[in-house]
DNA sequence: CTGAAAGCGCTAACAA
DNA sequence: TTGTTAGCGCTTTCAG
């Protein structure tokens, strides 16, 4: 039972780079040196090495240059919810950033619970990411996984923080943008004949509460109804005012998927948008622009932001200089629809 | 310059399994088995270790684990394109399955590319996940990649396929579901009337062409306008209709995102939906619900799907038994909206 | 039930 | 420039 048996069925053993070393006659070290181009090898070698690779089909096992190396060229990003487009946008902006430099982002996605997001970030940091972006769920229960991660490896905080905790954090100027939306409000809606009310998310996310803060700042005065982030929500408050009678208003929401719920809502029920009601976003994906009416909303420098973070990761990672906590909000951007007076015609 | 120093400044090993096992006065292998349950500990020492874990602040390194066990608990899951919400809810769906089964779900997303794609699935592969999940980008090109992936590790192709490489494929029937749009169609338009077009993905990937080829099934005549799966087609492509005089019809549409794009264009052009053109989509993301009109689509049993590749790879994983290749194409569901005339009231 | 020891695949010191 | 060797942190035989 102990012969010398190779190939056969079962599971097979996978080529590695002692099989690649004793293909091409060289050691183990070269070969390592060759494909990964750290130091320089013999072009004789070199053209050897690539053969044998070749004809092997040999590729390289990241898992044990990671357990070599101490990391994995990996930036994770956690973030609460797959389904949030908005989350996505920040994905696809980030990898569009780091796909061209050798790590490669990869996304885990949580269910919106503290218990996921610390799982996400445990499981990073045991794969030993580059660094972590991190979208906190909560702006003070996901100090667990904010500490720990910050603790552990280079991380940034994207959109949302905790604050205090001595971590980065990349974010737009939210109570810039909504005073750019009190503006808008001011300078085009006749708030006496369409009263305003605010629809955000509840302020447990450091966004939440900047944004219901930064609008209240300039409409002191006027009815709040918090929920989650979410189209169901923004359907569910429009309800809700409609059932108390409302007929005409100006609703300024916290996110583009809250407006989005809402005018879908308006609508649904027989009223017209901006006809009967007006209605702001905030975020900018790309979807606020192709619903109809269009959203008047507020545009996140998405591209800004993933290049501040890459720029930043890279600062962190060049073991040259130690930077500061770093916390940039970065301006963002009204961009006036149909769904609010004052757009183009 | 030899002197032990532990701390100081710089990088701090971190806390390994031979620390704790020290910590708690017992060998490394009993920290394992305590740590993992494979195997019986004596409860008094399984209290000494959770006592030694918790002081140290000890946390598993999963690279380790990896490289000996060969595996790592990771699904990997690669889309063509972060930005697609089709593909975030594909993740989305597939991440409430994966969640709560102890394997975590990874996402990486593309841009579109042959060789991002590739560089995803050698990137999974060589971090040895225990299952990729894979939506091909080009139902023949994407060959090299899908190969690959199958030949060594466990490979679920989803929602597009290249046929014929032995590899899993879990989808829905593509052109069942055309056949639901073209009896809606036939049944609730007169395409005298407002006659028909199809505006869809090139049949690059195979549901744009099994898509294309079962709507033309039942619609041998109409003309077809094909480009990629986006929402700046469908508005393209609509500006095209426009521009050569169309006033009236009915645009079937290959995917969601197509359509919300048309039926923007349409409505941007000053016509209505469903008065001038009646839209229909595909897919049945959620947003579909929630434009202005509501998209009739065909809703693709996402869940049903979700759960078919978890019993799958499940199985797959399973030494017990060595299953086909399974090539399922999961029943569509027409979801009649408001773009199309037929829905209540 | 527990410990000692080997080794997963790779790269970085060190020697040549 | 190349080879030899050690060891990253973990799990798993194999002994006891």
């Amino acid at each position: 039972m102990n012969t010398k048996q190779t190939g056969g069925s079962g599971a097979h053993r996978s080529i590695t780079m002692a099989d690649v070393a004793r293909h091409a006659g060289v050691s183990p070290a070269t070969v390592s040196r060759a494909l990964s181009g750290n130091r320089p090898v013999a072009s004789e070698l070199l053209e050897r090495v690539q053969a044998s690779v070749d004809e092997l089909g040999y590729s390289v096992n990241l898992v044990g240059r990671a357990l070599r190396k101490q990391r994995s060229s990996i930036v994770g990003m956690v973030v609460p919810d797959f389904g949030n487009p908005f989350f996505s946008t920040l994905a696809h902006h980030l990898s569009r950033t780091f796909g061209p430099s050798g790590t490669e982002l990869l996304l885990f996605g949580g269910d919106g619970s503290l218990e996921t997001e610390l799982r996400g970030v445990r499981s990073f940091i045991g794969r030993q990411v580059d660094a972590l972006v991190l979208v906190p769920v909560h702006e003070v229960e996901s100090a667990a996984a904010v500490s720990l991660a910050t603790r552990s490896v280079v991380t940034v905080q994207l959109d949302r923080q905790v604050p205090d905790l001595g971590a980065h954090f990349i974010g737009c100027d939210n109570r810039e943008g909504m005073r750019l939306v009190a503006d808008h409000v001011r300078e085009q809606v006749d708030v006496a004949d369409q009263p305003v009310v605010f629809v955000g998310g509840e302020p447990t996310s450091s966004s939440g509460h900047e944004r219901l803060d930064g609008f209240l700042e300039h409409f002191p005065e006027v009815p709040h109804h918090l929920g989650d982030f979410s189209t169901s929500w923004g359907q569910e408050a429009v309800g809700r005012l409609l059932a108390a009678g409302m007929r005409r208003g100006t609703i300024v929401t916290g996110a583009d998927v809250i407006a989005i719920g809402a005018v879908s809502a308006i609508q649904a029920a027989g009223h017209s948008v901006p006809g009967d009601f007006r209605v702001t976003g905030f975020d900018g994906i790309d979807i606020s622009a192709l619903v109809h009416p269009s959203l008047t909303t507020v545009r996140q420098p998405f591209e800004a932001m993933a290049s501040a973070i890459h720029r930043l990761v890279e600062a962190e990672l060049d073991p040259g200089d130690e930077p500061a906590v770093t916390i940039t909000q970065h301006p963002p951007e009204l961009v006036v629809g149909r769904s609010s007076p004052g757009g183009a015609a």
